[in-house]
DNA sequence: TATTGTTATACTCTATAACTATA
DNA sequence: TATAGTTATAGAGTATAACAATA
């Protein structure tokens, strides 16, 4: 007497944990956009600086493979930084194909004034969950981000 | 002595919750689209059409609202899913400006096949994490994905 | 031969504004 | 006056292939 309530039926996009990473990370990335705005900077440019900003210059092809990114919109991404005089290109002496980019002082101060609002915008996106949950949740998904 | 290592040296964008989110959400988009390719779907067209097969068929506006996605966004994805005869479009009795979307038998028989593949691929890219993580990390970007 | 960075190109996705029909 | 759906369009993001320099 219940054909029309099949397995079918019962499943929820809502229970979906691919669905629900895409909708936390359309909001996620709304905030931090809206919160690099001011900055001249986005999600994506932003994470180039942070990158070049580390305490290991990374190659153009790190950071596409650490931002999941193809070389060619890396090329791009750097070229708009360093016409700002935030990073530069520098030839690796052990591989001179490899370009090495690494913030000027002016990138490292844009980075710390920039990532002190990322930092608040964040927080203020994620006051919904406990200190304890925000670093469950950050364990959880550092696993699935780099488990390829 | 130690002027170099301030706080800006330090942070790590590893450590940002929000990258994080968008390499894991890059990566499950990418498996979710593998897996639905051989149906002609995407993860934006399966997910329409999982709201279309659910119990209270949606409005357009209302698929909008849910997937975060401009009306005008939804217009193209429910053409393209009319077209292929997976579901219809009824004007509402109650409110004549709004569409109702809902699944067609071929939509729904689709949505069976695919919604299978679909759970294999999130199966074997959720295959680090245990049951119990996976719950975890569920609930936690629900509540992060509904908070606004 | 393989890899890094680059260029070019096409495609998809996203955001915006304006229009219509209904409310 | 406001809302649902639609259309059109421009911009941003993505994916692919080909090339030069270097390994």
């Amino acid at each position: 007497m219940s054909e029309s309530v099949d397995s079918a039926t019962r499943r929820d996009l809502s229970d979906d944990l691919s669905f629900l990473l895409a909708r936390a990370n359309a909001l996620s990335l709304g905030h931090g956009n809206a919160a690099l705005a001011e900055h001249g900077l986005k999600v994506r440019s932003y994470s180039v600086l942070a990158m070049a900003c580390g305490d290991a210059p990374p190659s153009q092809r790190e950071i596409a493979d650490h931002l999941r990114l193809d070389p060619s919109q890396v090329v791009a991404l750097v070229d708009g930084l360093q016409a700002r005089g935030l990073l530069e290109r520098r030839t690796d002496a052990a591989d001179r194909r490899a370009n090495v980019v690494v913030a000027t002082a002016a990138g490292h101060a844009l980075y710390d004034r920039a990532g002190a609002d990322v930092a608040a915008s964040e927080g203020a996106f994620l006051r919904v969950l406990s200190d304890t949950d925000r670093a469950h949740l950050a364990r959880l998904l550092s696993v699935l981000a780099f488990s390829e």
